[in-house]
DNA sequence: TTTCTTGTTTTCAG
DNA sequence: ACTGAAAACAAGAA
């Protein structure tokens, strides 16, 4: 699943192969995750330009040339994925974009739960403004003492939880959350008040640097997440509890656990 | 047929 | 009114 520096990764070979490119035309083969619905979206997207890349969150913008944005969310298992023109679509391909340098951009999603909004750019403004999203963790901004005054002012939540929720700090999903409490040596369930000043820094440093890690090996495909050159995250290979049967610290045996409806993996040896 | 999967939103109890 | 927990939602794979 498509966490922050998944989506990260696709903003960057968006950025760094598509600006410039023109939509000749859209295909819709499964429209019903569209907004607004199949014949608008053609219409607002077709002709124009992709002009640029930004993304918030888990949310990824496509901004084009007639000042809209495509905002997507690619959810559990949706991808975009470069072909060359006229490529036989996979059996979950729902949009085509038919670009008009002899290739197609495939939104790609078996679950469905994935969507493209296009929304204007005061819209995107607002989304940045908001409190609804937290600070994003890899920007200069997002520094320990916010950290702090976040996780002190719900101390009754669990921490894994709470790390998970976007109002405190974006981007983080089931993976980079174990990840960052096997590197900070904090369980799970431990209730967030609970966590003392070295273990809040020591869980601090976990998210930057599982996330700056996993980023480094173009993300962690742990589903069925591919970049957009259809290749699979190598982070897969560097993680130390998420989907792990033993600990790569201490050499134990990796346990599961359900919270809330969630699965979550830890250490019970190193993390107390 | 049932269970499992997730980010986000909604609902509900306290 | 507020908080935290749990359920709901999107839908297909095994």
């Amino acid at each position: 699943m498509p966490e922050l520096p998944e989506v990260e990764t696709i903003r960057r070979q968006m950025e760094n192969n598509l600006v410039g490119r023109k939509i000749t035309d859209v295909i819709v083969r499964f429209g019903k995750r569209l907004e607004p619905a199949q014949k608008k979206f053609i219409e607002a997207v077709r002709g124009e330009k992709f002009v640029g890349f930004s993304r918030r969150a888990k949310l990824l913008m496509l901004h084009l040339s007639n000042k809209l944005t495509i905002a997507a969310h690619l959810k559990m298992t949706g991808k975009f994925v470069l072909k060359p023109h006229g490529t036989e679509p996979e059996k979950h391909v729902h949009v085509i974009f038919v670009l008009d340098n002899g290739q197609d951009l495939w939104f790609h999603d078996v679950r469905k739960f994935g969507y493209l909004k296009i929304i204007s750019l005061e819209k995107v403004e607002e989304l940045f403004k908001g409190d609804e999203f937290g600070p994003e963790p890899l920007d200069k901004k997002f520094s320990l003492d916010i950290f702090e005054s976040c996780i002190k002012s719900r101390k009754n939540k669990k921490i894994k939880p709470l790390l998970m929720e976007p109002k405190c700090i974006a981007g983080i999903g089931n993976i980079y959350a174990d990840e960052a409490l096997w590197h900070a040596l904090v369980r799970p369930t431990r209730r967030a008040g609970s966590l003392k000043k070295p273990e809040l820094a020591k869980l601090y440093d976990g998210i930057i640097v599982s996330l700056t890690e996993s980023l480094k090996h173009r993300g962690a495909s742990s589903e069925n997440y591919r970049d957009l050159f259809d290749t699979e995250g190598e982070s897969t290979n560097f993680l130390h509890a998420y989907n792990q049967e033993k600990c790569a610290r201490c050499k134990g045996a990796i346990k599961r656990i359900v919270i809330g409806t969630r699965s979550a993996h830890y250490c019970p040896k190193c993390q107390k």
